[in-house]
RNA sequence: GGACGGGUGGGUGAGUGGCUAAAACCAGCAGACUGUAAAUCUGCCGCUCCUUGCGGGCUACGGAGGUUCGAAUCCUCCCCCGUCCA
């Protein structure tokens, strides 16, 4: 017996209120809510990615909040692998497994699936990422266009992670890696996925993100970095590349004052937004609601939504 | 009242006779993105027209005049800002 089970999707910029209608639509459904946020893996980085608290989360269960180590890779593979876990898990337990996302990357490989590539491989990064620091980022591109021409055409020269990625795979398979996309994506089965997009008009949205800045500053996001950069955690770790956090630590760590600082986190806070906008726009299938999921006619419309679907 | 310095496109700021709708940077907008994705990268960015061309027209460097074939750039006067002297 394998009816199709449900499984929501909450989609929206960062400070666009997705955790909110989560919650709510989570209590009215019987449902458990699913981060889809490459930064709320991390455990300790709490108040910079947006994470609700005990009391926001009124007793509902949360799945992959705070399961990855600050010092951890984390990558859409490993999110994949425990994300279905984690619905499959939620669904025979009878509950609506609810998806909030900020990371468009995740979600479609939880959805889509990945080709079968090799992950990646730290030696192998390493050296190229030399080669890049003598010679330069074109020489790099050099190198993958012998090794893969269509792929070195469709990534800018100047994009060395993405070439980076390329060169690696085709290292690793001996094939070039554009030839070995869009082959076998293992798609998600068995759930009808309701998809809703949250998107408040522009400009309330970048004054919602300024001021959620200075909210995550009052709240002690200071403290928080100060005790997580005691409790030994490398300022180098990853997750302090997050924004807000590199520019915290380096207030922390150089003395840099903090104060000039924060409309710079605010910005680069509202470029995000743009960039997470411009990856939802294309996602198919999405229920687009005008506003916050902390409106209470939202909430409602987002409800029906979800019943009649 | 006097002496300097300065007023440039949304912002900062280069440019000191033609190559300048005006560098660069920022902001903004748009886009790409299959294992770092809160990352990484790309394009556009005065207005307007079409036959979309390294096309045409218009407007633009505080204001008004002037010099010149040609001015953001030189001259005159005026207005404003800053610093200093009285």
């Amino acid at each position: 017996m394998n009816l199709p089970r449900k499984l929501v999707v909450i989609l929206g910029p960062t400070a666009s209120g997705k955790s909110a209608l989560a919650i709510a639509l989570a209590g009215k459904l019987n449902g458990e809510i699913v981060c889809c946020d490459s930064t709320q893996v991390y455990r300790y980085f709490d108040i910079g990615t947006g994470k609700t608290t005990a009391a926001e989360q009124k007793g509902i269960r949360h799945h992959l909040m705070n399961i990855a180590e600050p010092d951890q890779v984390f990558t859409a593979g490993d999110y994949r692998r425990k994300a279905r876990h984690s619905l499959e898990e939620i669904s025979a337990r009878g509950k609506l497994p609810i998806l909030t996302v900020g990371t468009g990357l995740y979600l479609r490989a939880l959805l889509e699936g990945l080709d079968d590539l090799p992950a990646r491989s730290e030696k192998i990064r390493q050296r190229l990422r030399e080669r890049v620091q003598q010679k330069g980022p074109e020489y790099l591109h050099r190198i993958l266009a012998r090794r893969d021409t269509v792929g070195a055409a469709r990534i800018a020269s100047r994009d060395t992670q993405k070439v980076i990625r390329a060169i690696e795979v085709s290292l690793l398979t001996g094939k070039p890696a554009s030839q070995l996309l869009g082959r076998g994506r293992d798609a998600l089965q068995g759930f009808t996925v309701i998809k809703i997009g949250l998107l408040p008009a522009r400009a309330k949205l970048y004054a919602r993100i300024d001021r959620r800045v200075e909210e995550m500053l009052a709240a002690g996001w200071t403290d928080e970095v100060g005790s997580i950069l005691r409790s030994g955690i490398s300022p180098s770790v990853k997750a302090f590349t997050f924004i807000g956090y590199s520019q915290i630590r380096e207030h922390i760590v150089n003395g840099v004052p903090l104060e000039p600082v924060i409309p710079e986190i605010q910005q680069a806070t509202r470029r995000y937004a743009k960039r997470q906008l411009t990856w939802f726009r294309r996602e198919s299938n999405v229920h687009w609601l005008t506003g916050f999921g902390t409106e209470e006619n939202v909430q409602a419309e987002a409800l029906q939504i979800i019943v009649a679907g």
